[in-house]
RNA sequence: GGGGGAUUAGCUCAGUUGGCUAGAGCGUUUGACUGGCAGUCAAAAGGUCAUCGGUUCGAUUCCGAUAUUCUCCA
């Protein structure tokens, strides 16, 4: 069985017990503080764990895209150096919502593995949970029993708290769980050592593929567990290993899910896999790290320089780095793979083909920019080896490698790889110990305290009512403090909200809720885990009341413009540069709107004004707004509307109808088009290889924009006294006035020149040296400095003084020819420092030339006499 | 969100205790050699040293703020 043919069986054995088969959610999270990446199988479906959201189907099904880089599970350095770590994986998963349990789970992952994959019975070993005393929870003999019908008692493993207990988190729904686990050992291997004793032991060859999770209680705050009245299953398995199992592989690598990327690097870099360790292992590093970033890439996350996005740097970075050094890659190869990715699993994920154009360039840009970066380190570096050699040692300070790694992004084992050649070494517990502090300094500035949410009532509710109404009675049903850097706030959660939460590149609703005249401001609203929460600064006087909530309408109504300009701009987009145009990001607040879109090239002039003249047309045409809610997600497609790659959509969706212009989108918007008033583009420039930004404003800003402008413009022409071609009189003024510079600049210059050979005349010689020390009525430095260096090329053996009054300071140029400096022992600097102390001032410079200043000016004649004594 | 760095000619970058009338390579323009191209040689143009403020006789250099950008950590 390929790998394709794994998968599909997986999905069609539970289509037919009765599961609705789901796509994958995206692998970049949103509205989850705790989580960036989708981790687990079950991460899309925790907001019905949580209660927080209705199950739509009792019985789910799926291949979830996975990615483990941060956090709890962070996997990453272990990547390509085993067989069996990967960034991003497929987690195959089955889900009851209160429907069956432990019998049901258990029997059909039996029935799957060993009827219809056919995996042999006799490789196979399970674990239960062993009980735990201080939880009060006894171990779990229904899994034990259950399993007993199919296998002795000698491959059922009891398992502790660690393994066989899941939690979410420190709170929350958890339960005991039974995982499945295979021995592919050789029969030789198996003879020496029992598989039993291997189990959850770290063995590459004994290995778990299947986690069935009995979620049966809730841990509360206090970390007391109580009985949950309707019990669930979470099921998660490695469809990679899966596939190395069914395939008899010994490494997931070997699979083919892995082995037509491999091949086409080894193709690429000259090597065959298989022949040398080194080069093996960075060819697994490239090809897990590949499908990491291109799945990323689609579902919207582009390498930025933070949070998630700078994840998938770091990850596209790595591999970089394993094919610099054990490929001996020097340009751009990563993006070059992306076609075999997209050949070999495009078929189960689409988007994959669709973007491919997007990833590789993006993947390119990433490659070039990082390859650069090495560049510039390793030009550091070897200075760096320099001195150290010089001074002798055999050392590198960890401090130094430090700051090349964390101010200059070049990786320490490429600094520890350049320094072995030379045998140099780095300290490297210096280099800890930076680290160290660098976390240390991190973590003290994020540190968020978030209290226990304090239950007040449960108020029955209808959720967000903010689409038909910016005002209703509400009830504060749960509430929590949170205490950040910055000070402290209120997270309130309510039965029924009219404010909007922060989604979809809308902001959230400010606004107030009013109790008997006491009124408290809601600064924000956010979503957590599908949670509206509303911030405030204070709690109000009485929590459990009946209270009035106004959304902040002026805000509100200045962001639906410029959110419905941003369909219309979409839309025009469309229209204009194609269609292939694709939303990769937007930003919709009161004051303007960007939108980020994938283009390959610069957006030219003529192309913006009929985008931005489109839109408007779009505007004056006042077209009337069609929402339609709960339209199941088919029907939408039909309708032709747009939907976005790495958001995650239900059964039924919102469907929001300009015209032509057709979106799936959860967010506000204008009653019709023309409310908008004007649309004006301020900006359009490049954030990212492959996608471009375009800013711009609405409504009132846009009118307060124009208008500015505008009175600018008149400003201007009647400075020209309003001439008729106001650009031809700025033109002829610019032109005038570059003349009259150039005029200027060479009058200075004549001027400068007289000045010269007067001076000259005033050159006396005293004791064979021709001094000169004269005061000077200019108005800037930079003359005398002009003069001091003529003079200089004209007359030699000279010892020259010049003073000024310039802004009531003295100001003094001493000025001595070349061949004075060795035959006299003469010295501008110390010269000009001594002559200083007659106008009460200090100076400096270089030998030959040194300048000064003064408070007292009047003290110059006396500074001249003092300048010609030196002489005699 | 926090730390560190960078911003100098069209591009890539030098500029080490504050004073070298701000430099290099590539590119551009002009001239010479050549039948033409390529090329070689010669010369020139091109910079408010990111912006604003401070310290100083004097700031590209030191200090502070802002902007942009890179990088590491969370």
């Amino acid at each position: 069985m390929n790998s394709r043919q794994i998968r599909q069986t997986f999905l069609d054995f539970f289509a037919s017990k009765d599961h609705a088969i789901v796509t994958s959610a995206p692998m970049v999270v949103k509205n989850d503080p705790t989580l960036m990446f989708t981790n687990a199988g079950m991460n899309q479906f925790k907001d019905i764990f949580l209660g927080n959201s209705p199950a739509n189907n009792p019985r789910i099904a799926d291949t979830q895209k996975c990615l483990r880089v941060s956090g709890k599970h962070n996997d990453l350095e272990e990547v390509g150096h085993d067989t069996y770590h990967h960034t991003m994986f497929e987690m195959l998963g089955n889900w009851s919502f209160g429907n069956y349990f432990k019998k049901e789970a258990i029997d059909w992952a039996w029935e799957l593995l060993v009827d219809v994959y056919k995996i042999p019975v006799d490789k196979l070993y399970v674990t239960i949970f062993e009980g735990d005393e201080k939880d009060g929870v006894p171990m779990d003999l229904e899994a034990h029993a259950l399993w007993s019908k199919y296998l002795p008692e000698d491959r059922i493993l009891k398992g502790n708290k660690k393994d066989n207990f899941w939690e979410m988190g420190d709170s929350g729904p958890c339960g005991p769980c039974s995982e499945i686990h295979v021995d592919i050992r050789s029969e030789d291997e198996k003879a020496m050592v029992n598989g039993r004793d291997l189990v959850n032991e770290g063995h590459p060859q004994v290995i778990e593929i299947w986690n069935l999770v009995f979620i049966q209680f809730n841990r509360k705050a206090s970390g007391q567990l109580e009985e949950l009245p309707a019990k669930h299953v979470d099921t998660g398995m490695g469809f990679e290993r899966l596939c190395m199992v069914i395939q008899n592989k010994q490494s997931n690598y070997d699979t083919d899910v892995f082995q037509s990327v491999i091949t086409q690097i080894g193709y690429l870099a000259g090597k065959k896999y298989g022949a040398d360790e080194k080069a093996d292992i960075a060819m697994r590093v490239i090809a897990d790290h590949l499908r990491a970033i291109s799945f990323a890439i689609t579902d919207g996350q582009l390498p930025s320089n933070n949070k998630a996005g700078y994840v998938i740097r770091r990850i596209l970075r790595r591999a970089v780095r394993y094919g610099y050094t054990f490929l001996d890659f020097r340009k751009p190869f990563i993006h070059q793979l992306v076609q075999v990715l997209a050949q070999n699993m495009g078929g189960a994920f689409p988007e994959l083909i669709r973007q491919q154009e997007l990833v590789v360039n993006v993947i390119r840009e990433e490659e070039d920019s990082f390859l650069r970066t090495l560049e510039t380190g390793i030009k550091m570096l070897d200075t760096i080896i320099e001195t150290t050699k010089k001074n002798l040692g055999s050392e590198v300070n960890g401090n130094v490698a430090f700051e090349l790694y964390d101010t200059f992004g070049f990786p320490l084992d490429l600094t520890e790889l350049i320094l072995r050649e030379q045998e140099l070494t780095v300290n490297r517990d210096e280099f800890e110990l930076a680290m160290e502090a660098q976390k240390n300094r991190s973590r003290s500035a994020t540190q968020l305290e978030t209290g226990d949410w304090i239950e007040l009532q449960q108020a029955e509710g209808e959720g967000f009512v903010g689409y038909d109404n910016v005002e209703s009675k509400i009830k504060i049903n749960r509430y929590r403090k949170v205490k950040g850097k910055k000070g402290e706030f209120y997270q309130l959660v309510f039965n029924t909200t009219p404010f909007y939460a922060e989604s979809g590149g809308q902001v959230g609703d400010s606004g107030t809720i009013e109790l008997n005249g006491n009124k408290v401001e809601i600064f924000d609203t956010v979503k957590e885990n599908n949670l509206t929460v509303h911030l405030a600064k204070i709690l109000p006087a009485n929590p459990e009341g009946l209270f009035t909530a106004r959304v902040n309408i002026h805000n509100r109504s200045l962001t639906e413009n410029n959110h419905t300009a941003t369909h219309l701009l979409d839309h025009a987009l469309r229209e204009v540069l194609g269609t292939h145009i694709e939303q990769k990001g937007s930003l919709v607040n009161p004051d303007s709107l960007r939108f980020d879109f994938n283009h390959f090239q610069k957006v030219t002039d003529d192309e913006l004004l009929r985008i931005q003249e489109r839109v408007n047309q779009l505007i004056r045409a006042n077209e009337k707004k069609d929402e339609r809610r709960e339209v199941p997600i088919a029907e939408a497609e039909k309708m032709g509307a747009i939907a976005l790659f790495g958001e995650k959509y239900g059964d039924k969706v919102r469907v929001i109808k300009f015209g032509d212009s057709v979106e799936l989108c959860g967010g506000t918007h204008v009653e019709s088009t023309g409310t908008i008033g004007q649309f004006i583009i301020l900006s359009e420039g490049s954030i990212s290889a492959g996608v471009r930004r375009i800013e711009a404003i609405t409504a009132v800003k846009a009118e307060q924009y124009v208008e500015t402008r505008l009175k600018t413009l008149k400003e201007v022409s009647s400075l020209f006294n309003n001439p008729a071609d106001l650009k031809g009189a700025v033109e002829e003024l610019f032109l005038k006035f570059q003349l009259l510079a150039k005029q200027a600049e060479a009058f200075e210059k004549e001027n400068a020149g007289k000045l010269k050979r007067e001076l000259l005349n005033q050159v006396e010689t005293i004791n064979g040296i021709n001094f000169l020390g004269q005061q000077l009525k200019v108005d800037n430095s930079a003359i005398l400095k002009d003069i001091a260096f003529q003079l200089k090329g004209e007359l030699g053996n000279l010892f020259l003084v010049l003073a000024a009054e310039i802004d009531g300071k003295a100001n003094i140029h001493v000025m001595i020819s070349d061949n004075l400096l060795a035959e006299k022992g003469m010295n501008a600097g110390a010269i000009v420092r001594e002559l200083a102390k007659s106008v009460n001032g200090s100076g400096g410079g270089q030998p030959f030339y040194a300048t000064a200043g003064g408070k007292e000016p009047a003290g110059i004649p006396v500074l001249l006499q003092n300048a010609r004594k030196l002489l005699i």
